[in-house]
DNA sequence: ATCTTGCTTCAAGATGTGTCAAATTAGAGA
DNA sequence: TCTCTAATTTGACACATCTTGAAGCAAGAT
């Protein structure tokens, strides 16, 4: 089941990558950073890659993260689901069980694009000093 | 207009920085920090902090943002107003213009909580080896 | 005071999201 | 086979989100 419908971004495709506060973010990727963040745009979602990340073995079963929350099964499934698409998560079916791990990599590539500059580079501490009469201080 | 209406969590406050893959996200925490991706949900608003964080000067009037998007100022207003309230940006009326800046430390924490665990940790490494016949393999 | 520009808020409509009950699929075992 | 458990899909509903035109507010210019 793994990767079967490819991901707009997922473990294998790994484009832009750069801090968004070290330039403009271009439209091509803005809109394929745009639904990872949104399938973390979600508590429930949030606890259950917390949940598979931190689970012994790097891995847990659907049963699992369902004792965790106080929902019903298709509940869960679904935002499961959500998290697959995205390609945070990989699931495989084992015997009865389907059991879920997450892709460390996208997660990094979240983390890297939000990262902030590295102290002491450009635009960091000027100050716009004379900006009062004019809107773009170019 | 800065910090007027409290953001759940914005500069000032500083709550959980763990990386998630580190151990399980609590449900206070998952609360506090969905808000914040979803405000990432969104190419327009990724676009948005990523401009004004590389604007000259650390900020950028609205005139400047709306030049960039091809839809009506209400829009580009409202979406400010979401980065706004998750705490992701902070505006100041400067005479004619409202001016935006990001808020580095939240961009920060939001980027520490994807960080992945440094390698070489507990459950890192471990494979499921016995688990064909148990779920939970704890 | 009036006009003009920059930006926000309002109201309304189209679209998307998250939940559940019910139905469905997949595999293990008797 | 038939049955049981695990998990997903479907359908329906309430609710949230995003867009726009129109109206409103704030500050500077005339």
């Amino acid at each position: 089941m793994n990767q079967e419908l490819l991901p707009a971004v997922g473990p294998d495709r790994v484009p832009c990558c750069e801090p968004l506060v070290r330039e403009p973010l271009p439209p091509a990727g803005a809109d394929e950073l745009a639904p990872l963040f949104k399938a973390l745009a979600d508590p429930m979602r949030l606890r259950l890659l917390s949940l598979v990340a931190c689970h012994d073995g790097g891995e847990s079963c659907v049963c699992d993260l369902l004792a965790a929350f106080d929902v019903t099964a298709p509940s869960v499934s679904y935002h499961l689901k959500v998290l697959r698409e995205a390609g945070l998560i990989s699931s495989e079916r084992r015997g009865t069980w389907v059991y879920y791990r997450v892709n460390p990599e996208v997660m990094a590539r979240m983390s890297a694009v939000l990262a902030p500059r590295p102290a002491g580079l450009a635009g960091e501490g000027r100050l716009p000093s004379g900006a009062q009469d004019r809107p773009g201080n170019a």
